[in-house]
DNA sequence: GCTTGTGAACACCTTCACAGCG
DNA sequence: CGCTGTGAAGGTGTTCACAAGC
């Protein structure tokens, strides 16, 4: 099956990371996209609702200094500092502080940052208030593993559908989830919700399933297919491209040989 | 020496990955995130040896491009330009051009690239050329995942261990690899001759494996553990960060909502 | 004193536009 | 004429260094 279907002109503003990296996987990324892996996807200024526009770079440490709050918060400790949390998170302090001026949070001169205060600001500007309904779509190796992966739920983001078209997958029984027909994708993204989608299937299918998932009302997309993926405007793509990473690292394991 | 970007970031590529990240995973990390991770050591250019020093952008793109020119091959395609190459690989024309002259690759102008020769160049310069022997760390759902992947073997990387420390997991069969015990990855790099460590791993286990890993001579490592983590100048690593790749997309989902 | 917040400098990437050349 | 290769321009992201303020 093709890849791209020449319908678009329009390139959308995505790809990555990244990914990076990003992933960004890579990132992808994931991620990420950062890429991964390169970049990951943006659109443009949402209206001027409400919305702080942070570039992609800071979201990704923003997730990192989350992280790091966290550890904190178990170890109880209830104040901190731009050169303490910079380490723990492995950057620069000065970007840090640059990143967390850009929520409009503030910190106290001489002081620092109060932890829980942090947590709260960081995680209200991502969006991780709400609660995220993730349906996964492929229950292959990777499809599984990550319907499986504790750090998912951890932080919102809850597995409410496993979906496959093989009819020997369909019907088992992954976790606590069973693996339901890709082509009642539509009824079951309306009775569970889902408000993200992400694909774990081959490069081969991984543009039509796509398809279904935008059509289907699914607006945040995480793929980890190995391919260029179009999607309309309003749609957010992020990829995540293990082979892609390992290259990466092979090149520089390379100039580190020579 | 930087830490990381995610995916990501690839940074990730990851992740990323940037991620990226990314990523970057971030990417696959990696990316991650970048992740990806940072410049890892910084390498001082090999003076004129025969090293270029490629950006972590192009190298991200790089791999884009392997992969829509292996379906042109496939497609018996033989010469191909800078803009249905672009295109196929979601990229700007002027950037693939830019990309491709950092190798000294030369296409022909008024005609375009040759395909086959475009690999070959390509492959070269991103050390694909070689074969590189993955050791897997951590035989959990995610691990088991990836060393059925099929895009690993695709390109020149080969799984030849699949390591775990519970005694559970620990002699079970995984595809037609047996998991070894993790206290025996002295000897398993040694025989194998593995030159690449993933690190499939819980967090909290993730830097003493990593560890482990630099100790036993592995000097690239591809991880995906949601931690921060430290290693050695001349050791490169990359980090794809699942959970910072769903992050980052709920903050664009929420700015499309608003 | 200490740490934050930020302007300015810097480095890196991308896009544009066109010259160069088959 | 067409397409590559690239200087120059434009962005974006990071680091530096210091003023502001508890």
């Amino acid at each position: 099956m093709k890849v791209s279907k020449e319908l678009s002109q329009s390139r959308m503003p995505t790809e990555h990371q990244p990914a990076s990296n990003e992933a960004k996987l890579p990132a992808a990324e994931i991620p990420i996209e950062h890429d991964l892996d390169p970049g990951a996807s943006v659109e443009q200024t949402p209206a001027g609702s409400l919305g702080r526009i942070l570039p992609e770079a800071t979201l990704a440490r923003l997730t990192q200094y989350l992280r790091a709050l966290g550890a904190m918060q178990a170890r109880g400790e209830a104040r901190t500092s731009s050169g303490v949390l910079a380490t723990e998170a492995g950057v620069n302090p000065a970007i840090l502080r640059k990143d967390l001026s850009l929520l409009g949070s503030y910190g106290t001169r001489g002081v620092g940052y109060a932890v829980t205060d942090l947590v709260e600001q960081i995680s209200k500007a991502m969006g991780l208030l709400r609660q995220w309904r993730v349906a996964i779509i492929g229950a292959g190796n990777l499809g599984r593993a990550l319907s499986g992966y504790g750090g998912f739920r951890s932080r919102g983001f809850e597995v409410v559908a496993l979906l496959d078209s093989s009819p020997d997958v369909v019907g088992t029984t992954v976790g606590d989830l069973q693996v339901q027909d890709i082509s009642d994708l539509d009824e079951i993204v309306a009775a569970t919700n889902a408000n993200i989608g992400v694909l774990s299937v081959p490069g081969a299918a991984a543009q039509d399933l796509c398809d279904m998932l935008v059509q289907c009302g699914v607006r945040s997309i995480l793929s980890f297919a190995p391919v260029v993926l179009q999607v309309p405007a309003g749609v957010v793509l992020r990829k995540v491209d293990l082979a892609t990473e390992l290259q990466i690292l092979a090149y520089h394991a390379q100039n580190l040989d020579s």
